[in-house]
DNA sequence: TGAACAAAGATTGTATACGATTATATTTGA
DNA sequence: TCAAATATAATCGTATACAATCTTTGTTCA
């Protein structure tokens, strides 16, 4: 049976419990469950999280729960107020700025130092990343399609091998998300698929400068993408977004 | 009576809550008590941060010291094991390695950026940052002045007026004053004062380039002011070092 | 004497309960 | 009918209690 990637784990997402900086458990799980909840798009910017709601879907005590949220909160993906609770946080158009102007001063220096670091197992598994991209695109899931794109920049930190930079990139990539959640205003995402072909030719050639400029445009590119003038509110149940 | 910088709550401290992302509270005030104790130096990295003994000291319970030692776990400050509890972090020759290598790429660029934004007054509290500093020197607490010639770089973030960039070079001067905590090999901290003061004249006269460059090599200056090799451990109480 | 094991103690992980604050629904008056 | 005030309900903030786990200490046996 030939080895395929799992998608369940995929590339980039082992690392996650560094990003919460928790230890095993079931504060870790919840924070993973509602994490990837928010990259997939079940859960809209702006969503109430009610601590026993969260607590009552994944049978969790409030104690624990509220603990995730305020991992989550660290994280950026949730915004606490006093008194008032968790909600799915929800950028503004002046963070979206920042955060696509810090990934584009972060992740091609990232990209340089993966491409002198880059083995062919590496190689390997991003193709086989870039694969269940397509994969799931055309299955018309477009949330995991837009998980991985995501992921996608999260394995580059991960085999440039530096731990900070790689957290500041999950970081970055995480509220991205909920940023095209907000205010994407291209139909296709499958204009990623070009730069992140033209990324693993320059990985292949380990050639640095390549891989940090192509990846500095890509970033300017998805920045462009985004239509960013005031967002259209969404109103979900939490138990429907987060069933199963 | 002249206006005077207050030194309780100098720039860059009023952005701590962002770092923490918690609301007003009981919390906060711990997470900003041990910060501040943690940047002070003393607090040495690897002390046991028991739950009991924190909550004794400063009248909270479990629940609310709990939540703060896990705020500060996530801003790297603070290392929590599964069922042994939480420790000031105690930062590897390599996270120090990358932690100023992600100094040297970042803070130039917010240097620049304040070099553009900064305004008389933003020159003039910077100014009186730098007398602080020296004022702490001469009086002989060293750990105030480091945690003041840190909270200079935080301040120089604000003005930028990039929050993005600001929260995280707030985490990286954080973890640096560990790093400093154990690697520091110079005797001298004076050798800042000279860097400060020449960003200062690159800031007066709104010049990008210098500012950027002016940082950078600041930067790489610290980096190579750290004796990167297996450091000594340190056994102080925990109630001695937070009393009062 | 030293190592292995067992029991006691201490500390963390989690659940639950209660008070405080906020949101909502109802009532009352103009 | 609408607005303001009040009462009710829902939710969060915090303390405390109990269970699970780890550490230490003391004992036993080779």
């Amino acid at each position: 049976m030939a080895k395929q990637i799992d998608t369940d784990a995929p590339l980039g997402s082992h690392g996650l419990h560094d990003l919460f900086q928790l230890p095993a458990g079931r504060t870790l799980d919840i924070c993973l469950k509602l994490h990837t909840a928010i990259l997939e798009h079940r859960l809209a910017p702006g969503m109430k999280l009610s601590e026993d709601e969260v607590g009552d879907i994944y049978g969790a005590s409030r104690t624990v729960v509220r603990a995730a949220l305020h991992a989550l909160a660290h994280s950026g993906l949730v915004s606490i107020e006093k008194n008032r609770g968790a909600f799915v946080s929800r950028p503004t158009i002046r963070e979206a700025h920042e955060v696509f102007e810090a990934r584009a001063l972060i992740e091609p220096r990232v990209a340089r130092m993966a491409a002198k670091a880059i083995t062919d197992g590496d190689l390997d598994r991003l193709q086989a990343h870039i694969d269940a991209e397509h994969e799931a695109l055309h299955a018309g899931d477009m949330g995991k399609a837009l998980s991985l794109s995501g992921t996608f920049h999260i394995a580059i930190a991960d085999i440039a091998d530096q731990q900070i930079l790689a957290r500041m990139v999950r970081s970055l990539i995480s509220r991205s998300s909920l940023i095209i959640a907000l205010y994407w205003k291209r139909a296709d995402t499958a204009c990623e698929s070009h730069s992140h072909h033209a990324l693993m030719k320059a990985f292949a050639a380990h050639d640095q400068n390549a891989a940090e400029e192509i990846q500095k445009s890509h970033i300017v590119d998805l920045h462009s993408g985004l239509n960013l003038v005031e967002p259209k509110v969404s109103g979900q149940s939490l138990a429907e977004a987060l069933g199963t």
